[in-house]
DNA sequence: AGCACGCCGACT
DNA sequence: GTCGGCGTGCTC
């Protein structure tokens, strides 16, 4: 017997290999996963057709035997599901399967690793609700009971106990001998909600699958969903790809985060995967944020899904909110702290209360300049300057490139050396400087390296031993301060201007998401923005009016601009080592891209080719295009018209892509 | 993806 | 004459 294996190697043409007859027993199948050499090494691979004896012309090489046939966990819906999402993504099955490689590869040792011993007492099972929540969960209930799909966005305002929500349903669920697969943006958050849901849930069915993982850990969890038992599995991005038979229910908590789509291709995105998922499982989906996507609500509004509404907060009350103008200079105690905000952490200091204070430095950050020549330190294999660390170091936050900061400029060798823009390093200078008796600490997530410091800070500062604490993006999200009754946000359109369609978005809900930080216990509270430039969007900065104020205004601007949720996007990137070469490349894409719509009459808008703001990474240039239509059908036959041409650069196709 | 093969430039 | 750059193509 002979089997036609797709191997997991981008080796474009699928192998013959034969099946020895100790391995006929086992029964291979199409879609089974099994282990075959190539050349010296041995890989994975997916079987995709068998045959009793090889034609003449398929027999011209000598067929090497099959090694073994791996055990997945039994999943019947498996193997449609990734089909489904190979073609979302236009790529082939075998990537997806790349993703769980660490599972699939030889060292079968680990497959019987010892159960883990449990400590600690049984959890409390009890969950206490508000009536307002547990009309929410008796409704959702009723959709896992009956196993149908059914998307439901949760919009809670911050503080609001959402997750009472989740423990409720996840209860519920593994009560019914179900799964639950429970989905954040960031691994940060998956470690504080398993720390959380551990004080209701045993051991025995809560599960992390993450990068700070340890292989053992994901390997333990794959012996599980091998033996078929209902269990949580809390992660970011893999968890989804995982085969389980038994999934009964997906979350997706802050579903608004962009941090959903992966970095590198194919950039798979968590939510989209998991909403193919539940319909190709038959399993509710509930999509839980403080700021829902504007798609997520324009879904509510066409497309029948539910919308449900915790609109009061647990404890305390709303922050008030305060909107000042940094570009007055005779208003700033200095130059990134305005009067008003000094007055305002004064007076928090007075009061033993705390004070964040949250900058959001992606991109334009903290770089050295020669006022001489004007020379800028930049990365020598990427567009971007380097951002000054501590202990005089320059690093570069996209390929990790560290150098010594320089003394004389490089260009000129003048010693005019300055440093511009705003980091949290200096910004806690600056802090320590106005208000010495403090205590100020700072939680920026950098490297993963620095988790074990930043979650001391984390748990110090909720026990109230600092008084102030300023950090970036990873503060904004799930945990809960009570203590705190200021948040002041030093350059609130820092990112509005990004030229992307959904940039104000974006910002808009990181900005809500950090002002909710804000008097989770207290009666009173204060949000101070700063900005450098007056903005609409920063006048109705309330997430009580998010969905009757912004979330209406945004929809009707996507209209008008032909942008999500209106018509599909999809972004094809090109990439290559000579910057010529990708630009010719794009230009050619794009006249082949017009003339397919124009012979064929589609009706696809072509946007670009564009040279994205960072168009070199790790020495590799980009160049991107936008195709756009009512139809993603559409988009899809004109991208396979192009996707095989012969070009120098590489090609990849991203669907609903998150800036 | 690796790894081998092969065709041109630099060097003992 | 040989060493080694990496461009091209194959892996059952």
């Amino acid at each position: 017997m002979y089997v036609l294996v797709n191997l997991i190697h981008r080796c474009r043409k699928p192998l013959w290999y034969h099946v020895p007859l100790h391995l006929r027993e086992r029964h291979v199948a199409i879609d089974d996963v099994v282990i075959v050499p190539l050349r010296k090494q041995t890989i994975v691979g997916v079987v995709v057709d068998i045959r009793v004896a090889l034609s003449a012309q398929d027999r011209c090489h000598a067929t090497k035997d099959v090694i073994a046939i791996q055990t997945m966990p039994p999943d019947r819906f498996y193997a449609v599901f990734i089909k489904k999402i190979a073609a979302y993504y236009q790529c082939e099955s075998i990537y997806f399967l790349m993703r769980l490689r660490q599972f699939l590869n030889k060292k079968r040792s680990v497959e019987c690793a010892s159960e883990l011993t449990h400590v600690g007492s049984e959890a409390d099972a009890t969950v206490h609700l508000t009536q307002e929540q547990q009309a929410i969960v008796e409704q959702l209930k009723i959709s896992v009971d009956r196993n149908i799909f059914e998307c439901s966005v949760l919009h809670g305002v911050t503080g609001s106990g959402k997750t009472e929500i989740y423990k409720a349903l996840m209860h519920h669920t593994l009560s019914l001998k179900k799964s639950v697969l429970f989905l954040v943006p960031e691994v940060g958050l998956a470690l504080s909600f398993q720390k959380k849901l551990a004080q209701c849930f045993s051991a025995e069915v809560l599960y992390g699958f993450h990068s700070s993982k340890t292989i053992a850990e994901k390997k333990q969890v794959w012996h599980v969903l091998v033996a078929q038992r209902p269990v949580i599995i809390i992660g970011v991005h893999l968890p989804i790809l995982l085969p389980i038979n038994n999934v009964g229910l997906i979350i997706i908590d802050e579903e608004h985060a962009s941090h959903y789509q992966e970095q590198r291709h194919p950039k798979i995105n968590t939510k989209d995967v998991a909403l193919i998922r539940a319909h190709a499982y038959n399993v509710p989906i509930l999509l839980g944020s403080a700021t829902p996507s504007v798609a997520s609500l324009h879904n509510v509004e066409t497309k029948n899904w539910k919308l449900y509404t915790l609109s009061e907060r647990f404890g305390g009350h709303f922050p008030k909110i305060k909107l000042v103008s940094l570009t007055d200079k005779k208003k700033r105690a200095s130059f990134w702290i305005s009067n008003e905000l000094y007055m305002a952490i004064d007076d928090r200091l007075a009061k033993k209360e705390q004070t964040i204070l949250f900058l959001n430095r992606r991109g334009h950050s903290f770089f050295i300049q020669c006022t001489s020549c004007s020379f800028i330190v930049r990365c020598h294999a990427c567009s971007v300057s380097l951002t000054v660390h501590e202990h005089g170091t320059l690093s570069c936050h996209y390929c990790g490139y560290t150098m010594r900061e320089p003394t004389l400029c490089i260009e000129c060798k003048s010693e005019a050396l300055v440093k511009k823009g705003v980091g949290t390093q200096q910004l806690e200078n600056i802090i320590r400087a106005l208000f010495p008796s403090a205590r100020v600490a700072r939680a920026d997530l950098d490297t993963t390296a620095k988790r074990r410091t930043w979650e001391a800070t984390m748990q110090a500062f909720t026990a109230g031993d600092l008084d102030i604490m300023i950090g970036t993006q990873t503060i904004t999200k799930g945990h809960n301060f009570p203590r705190v009754t200021l948040v002041g946000i030093i350059w609130a359109d820092i990112d509005f201007h990004v030229p992307f369609f959904n940039a104000t978005e974006h910002a808009v809900q990181q900005l809500l998401q950090v002002a909710g930080r804000a008097g989770r216990s207290t009666p009173y509270s204060d949000v101070i923005v700063q900005s450098m430039t007056q903005h609409d969007v920063l006048e109705s900065l309330d997430e009580r009016l998010y969905r009757s104020a912004w979330y209406v205004q945004e929809l009707e601007k996507r209209r008008l601009t032909n942008f999500p949720p209106y018509k599909r996007l999809v972004e094809l990137e090109l990439k290559h080592t000579n910057e010529e070469t990708v630009h010719q490349d794009a230009l050619e894409l794009v006249l082949a891209l017009e003339n397919y719509v124009a012979v064929h009459g589609l009706d696809v808008d072509i946007l670009g080719p564009a040279k994205p703001p960072v168009y070199k990474i790790k020495n590799i240039f980009s160049r991107k295009i936008y195709l756009r239509s009512i139809s993603f059908q559409v988009i899809i036959v004109l991208y396979k018209s192009v996707k095989d041409h012969k070009r120098p650069s590489s090609l990849f196709f991203t669907p609903n892509p998150q800036q």
